[in-house]
DNA sequence: TCAATATCATTTCATATGAAACAATATGCC
DNA sequence: GGCATATTGTTTCATATGAAATGATATTGA
């Protein structure tokens, strides 16, 4: 009879709260606009402007190449997002938003920003900075296991200033 | 040109720390037992000793039915835990674990408290009751949000005190 | 120059997933 | 008792997933 509650086990806690945050917050943009979390991923990254590869987005938000692949296809069927080959090397797709997909964003983003916001008025500005250290506590203690998968350098440097 | 940072967005900055976190221990069952994160979540459950049936591990440790289901026969396929009928309730099946089921976790569990103690040991005792206190006023948002998938009563009992 | 190797994106393949359909049993109501 | 409804667990079906294979282009080094 071993004595062991999952639910005071760190690991699950950390997933239940996320999965929870996450499925919510998808909810929204699958019902409104047909969109998947990697999509989202990916149209939020596209929002900066440049043109990017598939490896560029595979190395800032946190999904596996093949995910990141079929989520620019989809964009693409959808119209949203533009595939063309970078000049300087043929290789690289150089993906970017069209119009539409600028318009898309445009209107998933109040309501994510407007979510996000519920969550952050539930916190006090110092919750939220400790909140954030301690993540990065533990980021750190995975960064020093070499069995751990890797994070990007986008996820590293994302020290918000409150 | 939308200036919107994702590693700055709470809910991805959760999600990328929980899938780490998730991945890097799910990774040791796996290879050690080839036990899915279901199976493992179900396997804990079911160490309490009470035979349970699907319905209660889905209302306690954040899985869908059908994956619970799976789950359980994964489990019996694999001689883990032992499937019967409820003598109260005909439709219940009642699931429990085997000796070997026992013994399996008894390998286990070891190895992933090694995994939540590394974790734990980078941060103070005030933190990780400040970090608590914060996800829980996550899930308080959520659960006046009647659009947001409900938390389990175990996962809203667990307020383990440091 | 031109192999040999590395990198990039996609596709294949085997498996996982959840919503909805389903079969089986239980409960409520008359 | 017996019909209508509810509950439980499994399965179906359509889709999603990632590891590994593939095809295409770049780079390296002799």
């Amino acid at each position: 009879m071993i004595s062991f509650d999952l639910s005071s086990f760190l690991p699950y806690r950390l997933a239940v709260l996320s999965e929870r945050i996450s499925k919510c917050l998808s909810l929204e943009y699958a019902r409104s606009h047909g969109i998947s979390v990697a999509e989202w991923r990916v149209l939020v990254h596209l929002a900066h402007g440049r043109e990017v590869s598939v490896r560029d987005i595979h190395n800032c938000v946190n999904l596996e190449k093949p995910r990141v692949s079929r989520a620019v296809t989809g964009l693409e069927k959808a119209g949203l997002a533009r595939k063309g080959t970078s000049k300087a090397d043929s290789r690289l797709v150089a993906i970017s938003l069209t119009e539409q997909g600028r318009a898309v964003l445009g209107e998933i983003l109040p309501s994510a920003l407007e979510f996000e916001a519920k969550l952050l008025d539930a916190l006090s500005a110092q919750e939220l900075e400790r909140f954030y250290e301690i993540a990065e506590k533990l980021h750190a203690v995975l960064d020093n296991d070499p069995t751990a998968p890797r994070r990007s350098v986008m996820d590293r440097s994302a020290t918000r200033s409150a």
